[in-house]
DNA sequence: GGAGGTATGTTGCGTACGCAACATAATATA
DNA sequence: TATATTATGTTGCGTACGCAACATACCTCC
């Protein structure tokens, strides 16, 4: 556990609390670290969720099966990625996808409960934990209302330029690079890969925009 | 405020709180009420929010505008519907919508600070309050992932389908209420409201489905 | 009941975009 | 440098669906 206090500094779950104060507050809120296998499933969709996790090492992803068996990627997974956060605070709890490894990977797993429940040693740091929790299942709910926002646009032009004024706004740059290749760019924005590259390529040249792979301009 | 007590009871917020406890809560958190005229607007669009509301009477709804001057509506609010949660939690705080009122109506409005910050009395109904609190963000949460399931489907025909069976799972029969009209439904899954009807009526010749209005039957 | 208003359904037309198939560019492998 | 592999771009075709215009059902208020 020890060798991890440093990794989790860094996350946005403990963000503001000291490296000593840490390693109380993990044994505080009952955490643990659970090791998984290459391929292995972390949550399994239709299953009830309790506890979150933060990724230590290793890569993951979050995705559903629908009825016509198609895999849907909801989101990609790094070392410091949250996991279950949303489902562990809700009522309801069941999963609505499944999250599997990429290769071996350990993950740190903590009881919702253990989170919330104010521990009886009444710690300070507890309060700013609890805190940074809430920041965080309120960005995931930022986030999924941009993806929205774009989803909502009619044509493939307004929902490439919603997704770009917004990620150039957040870098506060013209220029940006994005953390999409086009694939996973088409599927953020639910289009046709190939209408995606149509489209992009029918914008630059109407002078709208500039790009080379990942890297775009707004003109 | 005294006379609003009964109707937080009512409440995601409050709940499982006694209503005395409210009271003492309220001023704890340095709740206030708050009184808007018609189409007043509670949020504004790119302003920084702070406090959070419940809707203590009256109807209005979260909106924006898009570049192209559409109006594109958000959510609807009415009595106990809370407002700006995710904002006020968020670590932004920017409001990508704006929030209007239909008539006059009043709101119960908190600092996400009151909420999160530990009194001095430390009362213990405060940390059902935060349970609550996290547990309606995330709720909330749930909810926009519901409608990106349904908005991620490629047809028309798989948006409606998803959306009627999540539906009907929740309510636990075939024969459903939702609670839009067509073109509530439409702008919902963000289809032409004609196409929508044409569709459906094409389901039911299908004999996928019955429907009558608002009422909708799986087969 | 009639008249106006709103919600829902129907239909023809045109096109944006899904799809498939191929072309080219970038990257890795040897 | 040649070769396989993967990312990206291009293009023709067909159709699902946006759009507009109209039809019908439902509701409300004289």
């Amino acid at each position: 556990m020890k060798n991890y206090v440093e990794d989790l500094a860094q996350t946005a779950l403990f963000v503001g609390i000291e490296q000593e104060n840490i390693e109380k507050l993990l044994g505080c809120i009952q955490a643990k670290v659970v090791e998984y296998k290459k391929d292995e499933l972390i949550i399994e969709e239709g299953s009830k969720v309790y506890d979150f996790g933060i990724m230590l090492s290793g890569h993951g992803r979050a995705f559903k099966i629908d009825t016509m068996g198609r895999i849907i990627i909801i989101t990609l997974l790094k070392k410091g990625s949250e996991i279950g956060v949303i489902l562990a605070a809700g009522s309801n709890h069941k999963s609505p996808v499944s999250v599997q490894t990429e290769e071996d990977l350990s993950v740190l797993s903590v009881p919702f409960d253990g989170l919330i429940t104010r521990c009886k040693n009444n710690c300070p740091q507890h309060d700013r934990l609890l805190r940074n929790y809430i920041n965080i299942v309120a960005e995931k709910g930022m986030v999924l209302h941009e993806r929205i926002d774009c989803l909502l646009k009619p044509t493939v032009r307004e929902k490439i330029m919603t997704y770009l004024v917004r990620v150039s706004r957040e870098q506060g740059c013209r220029t940006i690079a994005i953390p999409f290749d086009r694939y996973a760019m088409s599927e953020y924005l639910n289009i046709e890969r190939s209408a995606l590259s149509r489209e992009l390529s029918k914008m630059k040249r109407d002078g709208l925009i500039d790009f080379h792979k990942s890297e775009f301009k707004l003109l």
